[in-house]
DNA sequence: ATGTTACCGAACACCTTGTATGATAATAGC
DNA sequence: GCTATTATCATACAAGGTGTTCGGTAACAT
């Protein structure tokens, strides 16, 4: 790709980053973006048809990087998702997000939070379909199947969010602990 | 009030609502709602300051009317929860909703649903929390107070955001029974 | 009957969006 | 290195949305 391309691109995705943190999406103007991001009006346009295609590349960029989808051997993996111990999965995610990879930190706390959740969600859903087990624990017998799937995504991007909002003072451990005795009941706890 | 205020503001929230089911409200124009409401535009600022508060004053007027709180002989009561048996409060609220009380079905239906989930979590929030035993059941011992309560709230909403999703195929008995599986696990039922 | 209040329509200044232009500079291919 | 391509820029522009102002008119309260 044009070395140009690619640093205009990387300018208007830092541009918007960092409004994003500081305003709410409807309230950023392009002209804004521009600015900040030091382009010219017709640049931005050659690059994205709008503001709206703009988040979403955003979004797929990021989250396309966190998780990561590789063909490898026939079989998919993702590199979060590369452990084994299914318990174990949840800290890992938490731990990539305590360490603020890609910012995607940023984004999930700040007032656009409900615009990177339910794509972060989105993501979530696709890949706990493909690997059920990914979370451990069972179903209890008589839920519908999607329902159920439903419930412990949301349960996880509700238990992020709680953390976000009250200042990510516990740890992951502790956190995926929450999160495993809302879903299935205080007697099961992971180590 | 002014019978002229009563029914411009009526005709305005009935054209907001029947264009929200509509359309995306990032999509709506204050254009849109005057021809449709047919009033004046200095007459629509005159009631609203703007969009987003033409949609604040929307909600509270419907999750008002929900959870009607009245002073009554020194306690607090609620409508849709007066009856007594906590385990009958999820299906009182579930049956309301089914019945398509003050048309916040649509609403909560249509494409705007993240926005008024929102303020209906809000606003079972502050119920839950002055009357903790609404929902029934037990906390589990080491989940801090206010995780539980998102935990409970989030999948009370997440359930009628699934049921919804899914043309409400379900009896409001059996959506009940989802919720309390969910929460507590499958050995505890309601009748 | 009278004073008040809400409504209307039209006009307005302002802002935002998305497009078009021709000139200029960086890049890629040979 | 030379050349053709391509990204960028500044500027201008039309179209459409926002929120305000104003004088005239009709509905309301007393």
């Amino acid at each position: 790709m044009d070395r140009r391309q690619k640093k205009t691109r990387e300018a208007i995705f830092n541009a918007f980053t960092e409004l994003l943190s500081k305003k709410h999406y409807n309230q950023i103007t392009v002209g804004e973006i521009i600015d900040k991001a030091d382009i010219g009006r017709a640049t931005f346009y050659a690059h994205f048809e709008t503001k709206d295609f703009l988040l979403k590349e955003l979004c797929e960029e990021l989250f396309c990087h966190i998780f990561d989808a590789t063909e490898e051997s026939g079989e998919k993996h993702r590199h979060i998702f590369n452990c084994h111990a299914p318990s174990s999965v949840i800290l890992h995610l938490l731990q990539h997000l305590q360490k603020n990879d890609n910012k995607i930190l940023d984004l999930l706390g700040c007032e656009n939070n409900e615009l990177f959740l339910r794509y972060f969600k989105e993501n979530l859903k696709e890949l706990i379909k493909n690997h059920p087990q990914l979370f451990g624990g069972e179903k209890p017998n008589n839920l519908p199947d999607d329902y159920w799937i439903n419930h412990i995504l949301a349960t996880f991007v509700e238990t992020i969010r709680w953390w976000l909002h009250n200042g990510m003072k516990e740890t992951p451990q502790m956190l995926a602990n929450y999160f495993y005795t809302a879903v299935y009941g205080e007697e099961k706890q992971i180590t």
